[in-house]
DNA sequence: TCAAATAGGTCTCTATCTGAGACCTGTCAA
DNA sequence: TTGACAGGTCTCAGATAGAGACCTATTTGA
């Protein structure tokens, strides 16, 4: 059921004359699929949480990507970024609605991976032996 | 709930000391993640296709991306690749069980992307606003 | 008083990855 | 004999990611 649903409106879209690319299902899904954001918004399930404890709850993002993928994350309004004045003045980042709304989909995915990881480790195993 | 259990599994990961960069669910996630290998599921979601009638399906997909995204998706056992001796021979790749299985969790965040992208495109807006 | 740390980034450089498109092998139809 | 289709591979240029040095300002410690 869900399978059609999902390939209708890939048919639909196209038969629309739409240029596939311009998609923004496909759009979002490039970034919430993108290699950081996912790790991001796990992290930030936990409650709100300042640019440095991201940094170190992920420990192989560098600065650069982490920047980026949370101005990313800001721009599509996922989450919500606060200065405080303090001094340093400390940033704080948190989920929005539409952030916390994504948590489901996002865990069911999680789900699946962790229930499939040694299927596929065991998969590629096979198919690097020939 | 949800959100906790998908949380704990990064910290329990964390604690075993293991290299985060190596977490199997974040193994799967990345292509998942991955520009293509999420469409070409959808497609072969209707049936089993060939590579040509896959890459007409996604027009803006270059060869080159179709192999290896094939490629990918089959040494992971997403997907299966049979060969038949017509001549010119030709190709068929179809969903495994559990390529099928996988259909679930990505239809639900297809769901979702479909359900917010006009949300995130007028926070886009307002973002580029200032 | 000098050094180092914290906070939140930016900048530059290199390595890797992507996409466009030419090319290849083989068979068939016009 | 020329072109089309099948399923790819190869090369090269341009985009992107990651490592890590650097920056401003304040506080802490030696």
């Amino acid at each position: 059921m869900r399978d059609a649903v999902a390939l209708d409106r890939l048919e639909v879209w196209k038969q629309k004359g739409q240029d596939l690319s311009k998609c923004p299902v496909r759009h979002v899904l490039d970034h919430v699929a993108a290699k950081w954001t996912t790790l991001i918004l796990m992290e930030l399930s936990k409650g709100p949480a300042r640019f440095n404890a991201i940094g170190r709850a992920l420990p192989d993002i560098s600065k650069r990507m982490l920047t980026q993928s949370l101005r990313d994350l800001e721009r599509d309004g996922l989450i919500a970024r606060e200065v405080f004045p303090t001094k340093p003045p400390s940033v704080e980042y948190r989920l929005t609605e539409m952030g916390l709304s994504l948590l489901g989909p996002l865990g069911a995915l999680i789900d699946w991976a962790e229930l499939h990881a040694s299927p596929i480790a065991e998969a590629r195993r096979a198919y690097a032996a020939g």
